[in-house]
RNA sequence: GGGUGGUUAGCUCAGCGGGAGAGCGUCGGCCUUACAAGCCGAGGGUCAUAGGUUCAAAUCCUAUACCACCCACCA
């Protein structure tokens, strides 16, 4: 085999040719059927809207290299890809492209509109799936999954019916976060809290039995005054104590309100009075609900001021009646003052509007009982989070947990499988479910009389005047009656489900489930989810609930969470800010291999990652590096076929046995790193071997010897292993040459993942150090000294010690690589007029310089050695001296420092010996 | 208000109990036939501050300061 490499790396065209040569050869697809044991990851599934950004990028990086890793080390790996519909995102994506035909969604109606967005989906929903394969992804693509295509509506559907049907979700009307701009509630978690700039208006609440007296209450909303029902204090509070029960004329408004007591009441906040409006604040909501006061709500679905309000604000936006309510105020004399305020406020994830909490009837999953099993499954270990620091985060949220409010009241999603009838009227509700595929018998159930079994809901039923059917995991039949009055026109509930309800049920849902699949079978739980830590709540808590619900086990047994990736000042990417770095123009200008380097590099647990193009450019060079390296050796070996008795040890030299060694030992610290999630780590181990140890010193010395079959066999199996190695983190560039050395297999990508040799990293073998360091130093004095590096001084060594004769074999290796004529010499040499001297464990090295050394330089390098070492002599002597350290240290630490103290002891010596000498000329 | 992480060379970051490391940048010298996207050499740090534990601390503990982030019913 005759191939030689280009004389540079052009990433683009390999990239493509590998990617579908992997393709075409179905390296990716996992196997129902194999000895092999499983490993398994769902991809966190991307926005179908979306396009690769940097989170993606190390996100899926990550994941290929577990799985690049473990195929080639003997795993049956499935990768399962996919994308979620992104509920509110796409929906917003289709509104602005249809607000560009000047339409609505209103305008096209519901049936029309999603229409629209799986046209959209059809046609674009796939760009993000091409980026990551541009990525090199290595997902079974055989395995892509949509979380609205059919597997996964039914098993939405079906977790649904089942939680329904054990009460975990329930129906209320309840304070919830209200985006007034998208017009949905939202679920805790979707609300971003910012800090704002803004005022507390100070407010006279007069009493009614006593017009010329008033309490003052603060407030940041003053349009949510018309919605009050109360005024609290805190029962503790002298100020107040005695107007407890008395009411108050509400202002603008002139409605009667109660002055309660109630703990809550910070006594040292504003006024220690608190207008409570439990139809707009959360924390009143809790008020209202412990004194039984009225809901009224003054604002609408719009944010709007609504009705019951005084006619003149009707009908104005929120913050334009705040400004009109705050000049009325004043106008009247209700205003005592305002003061400027800075405090948080909750925005919309996906639209910024900021929200407004508003009464309205949605659906609720009981999360409390699903949450103590899953904070169990991390306590107890059975899903390791790592790094463990999330692990306190995780338990906070999940011992704190709300509950999930799952409807939305957008179109794109998956809809609430329950069906109204209109006609019946409703104190109690029919429920009738369909838990299998195949029925397709009439409907029938049971009645539920929520009242009689005192269900939480039970107060909502009397604002339903239908029955309430929900629909099985098969869809009611178009036609289907209800089964009480027989009237066709069942209504499906117009809400759809929370994003994040369909996403928690990936892990399994994605294998097939609720059927009972080969693939559940062998692949669930999933051996890791790589994830960023933002979605550790919305996310992998509720993965975590719903696996341990719906399949009795965890859905993967190991977290790894990984960092955000910033820009280089640490700022978060976004559009608005303009920073964002984008990946595809990044692979474009640097190569995928050189980017997904750079990110396995930086990617340090816990720690955030700030890029930056130099940093990227950095690792290109060392693409270029390898590639250069491997062009060498193909070079060299040329037709040689390598056997595997040409690395008999009879056949190696202490070089080979000295790059093997370190070879083993990167082979075993990047498996362990690879098994800890250590990625950084591995990168560098590789990186260090690969420049500092093959090319900087083996490939040099190998050039002096490259007819021998060892060392060309070496030479290949170095670069080889090292090449599979770094295999997971760039695919491509190894690949490439992988695929131009001899002896190799179809692809490296198949190829079987190194074991490190135990052999090798128990050698002893100081002697290629000690060569090293006597190479160093002439360098060093050659540069020192400014000699030109062509010239070649006449050196001289001296082998003081006996047991360091070996350096006289390594005579022409540091002629070469130090550049110089060398000499050993019989005796010691005492001194060598115009020569400069170095001490190297045991060597007296003299390099003659002809006469071109300025003695004063010569002082001076000298000094400046002498000075170093007698810090270290200090150091060590003094610890040595230590009693305490002797008594207590490990004895191989003090061995090492005796035998090194001696070292330094006798350079120092040396050294003075020769400084003294110079300083007589 | 509660919590987590960070503070190490000019910049970006590893290291997390045994004498301070890498990449980029800087300085000096080299086109040495794999690589100038390179090679060789050099310089550069009281490891945020103050205490403590230890024979030994960048590393463990306790405070403090500053910078990030997360959570919370901050009227």
């Amino acid at each position: 085999m005759e191939e030689t490499l280009a004389k540079s790396y052009e990433p683009k065209s390999v990239e493509e040719k590998w990617y579908k040569y992997w393709i075409d050869r179905g390296y990716f697809v996992s196997h129902s059927n194999s000895d092999k044991p499983p490993f398994s990851m769902v991809i966190p599934p991307p926005n179908v809207t979306g396009s690769l950004h940097m989170g993606h990028a190390l996100n899926n990086t990550i994941q290929d290299i577990l799985a690049r890793y473990k195929r080639m080390d003997g795993f049956n790996v499935l990768w399962v890809p996919g994308t979620d519909h992104a509920g509110i995102a796409t929906q917003n994506v289709v509104e602005k492209m249809i607000a560009k035909e000047g339409l609505n969604r209103h305008h096209l109606g519901r049936k029309a509109f999603i229409e629209r967005v799986w046209k959209w989906k059809e046609e674009s929903g796939n760009t993000i799936i091409n980026q990551l394969k541009r990525l090199g992804c290595t997902c079974d693509w055989t395995h892509e999954r949509f979380t609205m295509d059919e597997g996964l509506s039914r098993a939405v559907k079906t977790v649904f019916l089942t939680l329904f049907k054990e009460k975990l979700i329930e129906r209320d009307n309840r304070l919830i976060n209200w985006c007034p701009r998208c017009e949905t509630a939202l679920s805790d978690l979707e609300v971003d809290y910012e800090e704002k700039n803004g005022s507390l208006y100070y407010i006279k609440y007069f009493f009614a039995q006593d017009p010329s007296n008033f309490i003052v209450v603060a407030t940041t909303r003053p349009e949510t005054m018309l919605g009050d029902t109360a005024v609290a204090v805190n029962p503790e509070d002298k100020r107040y104590k005695d107007m407890i029960g008395n009411e108050l004329i509400l202002p603008l408004v002139n409605r009667k309100i109660p002055i309660i007591a109630d703990n809550m009441v910070d006594k040292d906040f504003g006024t220690g009075a608190v207008k409570i409006t439990p139809a707009h604040d959360f924390a009143d909501e809790q008020t209202g609900k412990r004194h039984n006061l009225a809901f009224i709500s003054v604002i609408d679905r719009k944010g709007k001021i609504c009705d019951p309000s005084p006619q003149k604000y009707i009908g104005l936006d929120r913050f334009e009646a705040r400004k009109l309510i705050v000049e009325d105020l004043k106008e009247q004399g209700f205003l005592h003052k305002i003061e400027s305020y800075k405090h948080s406020v909750g925005h919309c994830y996906r639209c910024k509007s900021i929200i407004e909490p508003l009464l309205t009837l949605q659906w609720f999953v009981r999360i409390k009982p699903l949450a103590e099993k899953a904070v169990e499954a991390v306590r107890s270990g059975k899903i390791k989070i790592i790094p463990e620091q999330w692990e306190n985060n995780y338990f906070k949220w999940m011992e704190n947990i709300q509950d999930w409010c799952i409807s939305r009241q957008i179109w794109w999603g998956h809809q609430i499988p329950v069906f109204y009838c209109p006609d019946c009227d409703g104190d109690k509700i029919f429920i009738t479910m369909r838990e299998n595929q195949k029925d397709t018998s009439r409907l029938t159930g049971t009645y539920y009389d929520f009242k009689k079994e005192g269900l939480s809901f039970e107060k909502i039923i009397e604002d339903i005047d239908y029955y309430l059917i929900l629909s099985g995991a098969k869809p009611i039949p178009e036609g289907e009656n209800c089964p009480r009055c027989n009237n066709s026109n069942l209504i499906q509930d117009p809400d759809v489900l929370d994003t994040w309800f369909s996403s928690a049920l990936w892990p399994f849902s994605t294998l097939g489930w609720p059927e009972k699949t080969k693939d559940l079978e062998l692949f669930y739980p999933t051996s890791v989810l790589v994830t960023g830590f933002d979605i550790l709540f919305f996310w992998v808590a509720r993965m975590i609930m719903m696996g341990l619900k719906f399949m009795g086990d965890v859905p993967f047994r190991d977290v790894y969470i990984h960092a955000l990736v910033r820009d280089a000042s640490g700022q978060k990417m976004s559009k608005s800010k303009g920073n964002v770095i984008d990946p595809l123009i990044i692979m474009d200008k640097y190569g995928t291999d050189a980017f997904r380097f750079t990110l396995t590099a930086l990617a340090a647990q816990g720690r955030d990652i700030k890029l930056s193009e130099d940093r990227i450019e950095g690792y290109r060079h060392f693409v270029n590096k390898i590639w250069n390296a491997s062009r060498f050796v193909l070079m060299n070996i040329k037709d040689y076929v390598p056997q595997a008795e040409h690395m008999d040890e009879k056949n190696l030299s202490l070089f080979e046995i000295w790059i093997l060694k370190k070879l083993n030992q990167t082979i075993l610290e990047v498996r362990e790193s690879y098994e800890s999630y250590n990625f950084n780590n591995a990168a560098s181990a590789i990186y260090k071997f690969l420049w500092n140890d093959y090319c900087d010193w083996y490939i040099e010395i190998s050039k002096l010897r490259i007819e021998d079959d060892a060392v060309k066999y070496i030479l290949w199996h170095c670069l080889i292993t090292a090449l599979k190695l770094l295999h997971p983190i760039m695919p491509f560039v190894t690949e490439e040459i992988y695929s131009k050395l001899p002896q190799t297999t179809e692809s490296i990508v198949i190829s079987s993942f190194p074991v490190a040799d135990e052999k090798f990293i128990s050698k002893n073998i100081d002697e290629v150090d000690h060569f090293i360091d006597i190479v160093r130093s002439i360098r060093s004095i050659k540069s020192e000294m400014n000699i030109q590096p062509a010239l070649k001084p006449k050196t001289s060594l001296f082998i003081e010690e006996p047991s360091k004769l070996y350096i006289k074999d390594f005579g022409k290796y540091v002629e070469v690589l130090a550049r110089c004529e060398l000499a050993f010499s019989d005796k010691k040499l005492e001194k060598v007029k115009g020569a400069a001297y170095a001490y190297v464990s045991g060597v007296d090295i003299w390099v003659n310089l002809e006469g071109m050394i300025n003695v004063s330089d010569e002082i001076n390098r000298i000094t400046k050695e002498i000075k170093k070492t007698e810090k270290d002599v200090e150091f060590l002597s003094k610890r040595l001296s230590n009693e305490d350290y002797l008594r207590n240290a490990p004895e191989a630490v003090v061995e090492d420092d005796k035998i090194r103290l001696e070292n330094f002891r006798e350079k120092l010596k040396k050294l003075n010996d020769n400084l003294n000498f110079l300083k007589e000329l």
